[in-house]
DNA sequence: TTGAAAGCGCTAACAA
DNA sequence: TTGTTAGCGCTTTCAA
């Protein structure tokens, strides 16, 4: 971008150890011990070269280091999918943003995000701040596309890194994550204790393990009633609002659907709402609907009969904090995080409006 | 951190530029022409270049292109004060997060933050990835001490940078700013006009330029009236609930003081309330209150006559997408953006809850 | 306790 | 159109 020579910083304010050693009348090594804190530095030089070093405003250029010496003291964050689909809330980012600033930045670590993956260029590797040595250690938010590979390389290569999700074919994962295989179950049993037979599964994040783990405790709740399996039942959306309305519409004009299970994770009570009534349903009366929510008791909607919460944040935070300790070096990697949903009634509930994703906000 | 020869990624993941070159038969100069696009490239020898990169999975080691090349794609936030008197809010954070993303990440650059000096390291110079060729550019967030040089250093350094706040020393810094100067000075006047001559202020940041300003608006609407200048009417706060309350109740108990501007920045009600009934006032009958507010339409307290909006948000948009320009080239700095605040009457308006200070939040 | 020399991975300058 | 050489600023290795 800036190369030429006449660029930013090309000017008087760059100096190098060079200009320290001659300012302070010593070898440039003599400057890198002290810099490093390293032994062997008599005190009197050791002074002498940090004053130097403060009266310059003397900074050692990172990349130089980084190439030398592997040492690195920043940590990234990059997203395993397209932004659109990482339901990022206001409230979560202000979270997550507020635990990376204690347990890196404030140790002088400095955070940094990558979103070129994310951002929609896809045949960009999320990991690439790690192979171009950017980063001491990686977070990798959002779901993990099935067929993803690149997390095994992420993990032979000993960086201390934590995913959000797991990927169903590679358990020993360094992962923060809430079981949604049992989440799907639990939902699924309970509407059929409650006596349904065509349950309909409003799911998102087909074509990641997200959206597998989805599908696959929904199939398995179906198996064990032995109730037959009816694709057409399961449908994945985005959180194109009106995409949503259209699926719910759909699904219970389908023949026979009693019950809906809404685990697409825009938490949107208005837009089933909407679907349910342009398909002349009653939700609560002649159609049951079991809403997954990402707080605690919080409803999406209060006409669900029950909630499951999938304590996403809860796990995040927790594995957070593994990775922090693994970064310093206090504990060993992979994190294995893994929370269990909890089926809630959502009785007495307050109804919560839907969350603002972060990445849909325009200035 | 790490540095020793088994520390993380010195393993067979990491391809250097004459890996490449190896395997695709040329020279480490010829990869490097096809990975930064540049002409004089045999269409053939670039596609095969191009392939054997993509099945390696090869990215340049950003350390070792910032040391030759100068060329660096990570703007860098800092911040320019200890994070407990930066007032930044989950909904502000939010908004700059989704900015930052839209002006920068979504075209390939990675977003730092290095909260280091911001963290209570205070020798550490908040520029600091400026000089150590770690950023491209730098977005300083909060208020500039009155008494700081570093700015100078960034200025001269060519490099675009962005300040939420001026100084009033050093009009030329590239700024984002609100008139807070103007702020305190329509405050005043209003009050005064209104027939107050015994005016409380509760203000913030003392000892850095956005205090300055609250101050010398004051004292200028005072002067103009020919009121005397009082000192012990002007105090100043953290953001301690317990501080401000402490601090209003004295500030009522002065003799003579008939009317408040609030201008702390903590934007809460309760405490100011608790404040004023401790010293047996009532708000809105025997004492006239003025609070600002950085939300357009929206109450800090509904016994407020009036509320000054501070369009910080506003104007710190504006200002970066002007360093973005600034960034890319399509424009030359500094940003030179300055809003003027808007005295509204608080009738009608909704009153909001104190906003959430991120960097307090615990998981 | 200090310093000299070499080289990390890349690209600018120059040569072929 | 491609390759060779040198060197960015730092730290490692080794010698003094």
């Amino acid at each position: 971008m800036k190369d030429d020579s006449s660029s930013p910083g090309a000017h008087t304010t760059h100096y190098t150890i060079r200009d320290v050693a001659e300012k302070a009348g010593v070898s440039t090594k003599t400057v890198s011990r002290v810099l490093n804190g390293e032994a062997y530095v008599a005190e009197a030089t050791r002074v002498r070269v940090q004053s130097v070093v403060r009266e310059m405003g003397y900074y050692p250029h990172t990349g130089a280091r980084s190439l030398r010496a592997h040492r690195r003291d920043c940590i990234g964050v990059t997203f395993s999918a397209p932004l659109s689909i990482v339901p990022i809330s206001e409230a979560l980012l202000s979270h997550i943003f507020s635990q990376l600033y204690h347990l890196f930045g404030s140790k002088g670590n400095s955070v940094s995000f990558d979103f070129g993956p994310g951002a929609g260029n896809l045949d960009a590797d999320y990991a690439r701040g790690l192979w171009s040595r950017r980063y001491a250690g990686l977070i990798i938010m959002g779901p993990l596309a099935s067929s993803d590979t690149t997390i095994l390389r992420v993990h032979e290569s000993g960086y201390p890194y934590l995913t959000t999700s797991r990927l169903g074919c590679f358990p020993e994962c360094s992962s923060a994550a809430v079981d949604l295989e049992e989440a799907a179950y639990v939902s699924t049993t309970c509407l059929i204790e409650r006596g349904h037979r065509r349950i309909a599964h409003l799911t998102s994040f087909d074509g990641y393990n997200a959206g597998d783990e989805r599908r696959a405790g929904y199939a398995r709740a179906l198996r064990e009633a032995d109730i037959e399996f009816d694709e057409r039942l399961v449908r994945g959306a985005t959180f194109e609002v009106h995409e949503i309305e259209a699926l719910v519409h759909r699904l219970l004009m389908e023949r026979g659907v009693t019950a809906l299970i809404d685990s697409s994770a825009a938490q949107d009570a208005e837009t089933i709402r909407e679907g349910a009534r342009r398909a002349g349903r009653a939700l609560g009366q002649d159609t049951e609907v079991l809403c997954w929510t990402y707080s605690d008791k919080a409803a999406v909607m209060s006409e669900a009969f029950a909630h499951v919460w999938i304590p996403i944040r809860e796990a995040l935070f927790e594995g957070l904090e593994a990775l922090a300790q693994w970064y310093v070096g206090e504990s060993q990697g992979p994190v294995q995080v893994l929370y269990r949903p909890t089926l809630r009634e959502t009785q007495g509930l307050e109804e919560v409006s839907k969350p603002r994703a972060v990445f849909d906000l325009r200035a």
